[in-house]
RNA sequence: CGGGGCGUAGCGCAGCCCGGUUAGCGCGCCUGCUUUGGGAGCAGGAGGCCGCGGGUUCAAAUCCCGCCGCCCCGACCA
């Protein structure tokens, strides 16, 4: 293509709207427009990329045994109704009316979708395992969209979902997905983690994310050298040394003076004690019921898994108010020591190694110390109720595991029969009885791709790309596009390497040349063949964006070389 | 939805507190000349519902009220 009439509009500045590196660079280097919060248009070079992201994804599909159909945009309310997710979807869901009231959502995934073909087509044992893609445009009412083309409105994303007669197939197919998306993510040329993750509102039973690596990333991952990772969210803690506290010793608890000091901190430093010897209570609220939490001083709750336990999005924090109410004493001073009986109380796990506890006293300016469970208060419940963090241990192999970001790019579910039983898609078995299939969902966002890949690799001059996602192979740049000799050997380079198949970007701006190798330089396209005053002695440049090496050529065998260079 | 910030030419911004000529600057765009290996120079030019609506005032980009849009943090989240 000929810069000078395509629609490439490159930015020096970063535009206002965007933050992070990809989002900027994406804007600048004319990849991207925002039409609305989350949600883009994608310019010819956006579009260039997301083809070839589509066909390594469409090549790893077919190669996994996957076919591809297209599914509808527009799904009648009712298949949600049926599913019993309309909940679950909840503001999420974008809804519309027709002409004839009739409510309809914009796909935000197509899990009923599949269901009622499955249902309705695949009823025979004999037809299954089978699995079936697409690739289109998801519609999320995201409640934040963010960060350009990472959470957005509306997106590109691949989704199958495959069918079985039991779980041992699923487990099969399960694992052939993942292979697959571990090759797309490194055909693409990122570096990435497989992680355990929480299934959210897909529901199922296991699921697995892939992580583009990545300091900006919304998600944070435990990962470790032996190849085990996971989602923070579900990660479990594990200190790597087990706690080790004083000896239990038979007298009762003491009472000690702690004048104002309400926080972890303060109460460790006056008490000369490590922060993970005192021990936290939390009072929450769920339902009509108050609830004490009981976590080591140097933990935090986690949230989603406080949420799954009391089966309850909206459990809190009690009010300052309600806490003295309860306790008797201020916020900071509170303990399981001497709560109503009605009030249950759960410990984490790490609590379960009979320590002494030093606990408020539920009275102001008080602690007490030398606290034993089971002597002075009762635990009702242990559960894993605090984030893990960066060191706690490799649940596979006990080595301490390391923090990082990531953004998620895939996600595989084993549906199990979640959908299937609901709505009622049956199989008949070899003795004629009938079987809800046995599902799985394996989705893949591939505009977000093109944001972890550039989040992944850029410099300060702009996006580095890797050449097999690239919107274009090489980026022809003639100096002096004035001088008859220039041009002619740059178009001559152009029509050389079209015929073998390579697609070309030919700067034929009349800009100053230092324009043009900064624009050159913002798209980062990987092979970048200079023309210019070199020529004269019968010579050109090929520039590599990503290791920043020139190698000098003769004019005469430069295409040779070049399609080497290039050469799959 | 809570907190914060922003909205002036295609892009990035100043002006607004303290109301008053014809609303500015840089980049980009168009014309001409010069220039051509890392964001050129000179000369000329086009381009504005100052987010929208209302109010105050002799007078509003500027003050007041309401709304809309965009971004960031949080809550939320294939």
């Amino acid at each position: 293509m000929r810069w000078s009439r395509s629609c490439i509009p490159t930015l020096k500045e970063n535009p206002h709207e965007a933050e992070i590196p990809s989002h900027r660079l994406m804007v600048r280097a004319g990849l991207i427009r925002r039409l609305a919060s989350g949600v883009y248009t994608f310019l010819p070079l956006g579009l260039k990329t997301i083809v070839r992201i589509e066909s390594i994804v469409r090549e790893e599909m077919d190669a996994a045994g996957c076919q591809e159909v297209l599914m509808p945009i527009l799904h009648p309310i009712e298949i949600y109704e049926e599913s019993g997710r309309i909940e679950n979807f909840g503001s999420e869901l974008f809804k519309l009316t027709d002409n004839r009231e009739r409510t309809f959502a914009l796909g935000p995934t197509h899990e009923e979708v599949i269901t009622m073909i499955a249902r309705d087509e695949l009823r025979s044992y004999r037809s299954l395992p089978q699995c079936l893609y697409q690739i289109l445009i998801k519609f999320r009412d995201e409640i934040r969209p963010r960060y350009g083309v990472i959470r957005a409105k509306e997106f590109i994303m691949k989704d199958a979902y495959s069918f079985h007669t039991d779980d041992e197939s699923l487990d099969e197919v399960y694992r052939v997905m993942e292979r697959a998306y571990r090759n797309i993510i490194e055909r693409c040329g990122l570096e990435y983690r497989v992680v355990e993750a929480e299934s959210g509102y897909i529901g199922g039973n296991e699921s697995h994310e892939f992580m583009v690596l990545a300091g900006n990333g919304e998600d944070r991952i435990l990962s470790c050298d032996c190849g085990y990772a996971v989602n923070l969210e579900r990660a479990a803690a594990r200190p790597v040394e087990p706690y080790v506290g004083e000896e239990p010793c038979e007298e009762q608890y003491r009472e000690v003076e702690t004048p104002g000091m309400t926080s972890i901190d303060e109460v460790s430093t006056f008490l000369k004690v490590r922060p993970g010897d005192l021990v936290k209570t939390l009072l929450y609220r769920t339902g009509d019921r108050n609830i004490a939490v009981l976590v080591p001083g140097d933990r935090e709750v986690n949230d989603i898994k406080l949420v799954k336990i009391f089966d309850d999005p909206d459990i809190r924090f009690l009010e300052p108010g309600e806490i003295e109410e309860l306790t008797g004493g201020p916020v900071g001073f509170s303990g399981p020591v001497g709560l109503p009986v009605e009030t249950a109380i759960y410990a984490d796990m790490l609590l379960k190694d009979g320590r002494m506890m030093i606990i408020g006293a539920n009275r102001a300016d008080r602690h007490l110390t030398g606290v034993l469970e089971g002597r002075d208060f009762k635990i009702d419940q242990f559960g894993e109720l605090v984030r893990a963090r960066e060191g706690d241990a490799c649940p596979r192999c006990g080595k301490p595991m390391s923090m990082s970001n990531g953004i998620e790019v895939g996600h595989i579910f084993k549906l199990g029969t979640r959908y299937s039983s609901r709505m009622k898609a049956t199989f008949l078995d070899e003795n004629g009885e009938s079987h809800p299939f046995v599902m799985g969902c394996y989705g893949f966002g591939i505009s977000r791709l093109i944001a972890a890949a550039i989040e992944q690799h850029h410099d300060e001059n702009g996006i580095i790309w890797h050449p097999s996602i690239a919107p274009l192979d090489i980026h022809i740049l003639p100096v002096n596009v004035s001088d008859d000799e220039v041009m002619r050997t740059a178009e001559r380079f152009e029509t050389g390497l079209q015929e073998k198949g390579i697609e070309v970007l030919l700067d034929d701006r009349d800009l100053r040349p230092g324009v043009k190798f900064k624009d050159a330089d913002l798209l980062g396209i990987p092979l970048r063949l200079t023309i210019g005053k070199k020529l004269k002695e019968g010579r050109v440049e090929l520039f590599e964006r990503s290791t920043g090496e020139i190698e000098e050529l003769p004019v005469d065998t430069a295409l040779e070389r070049i399609l080497e260079r290039v050469g799959n």
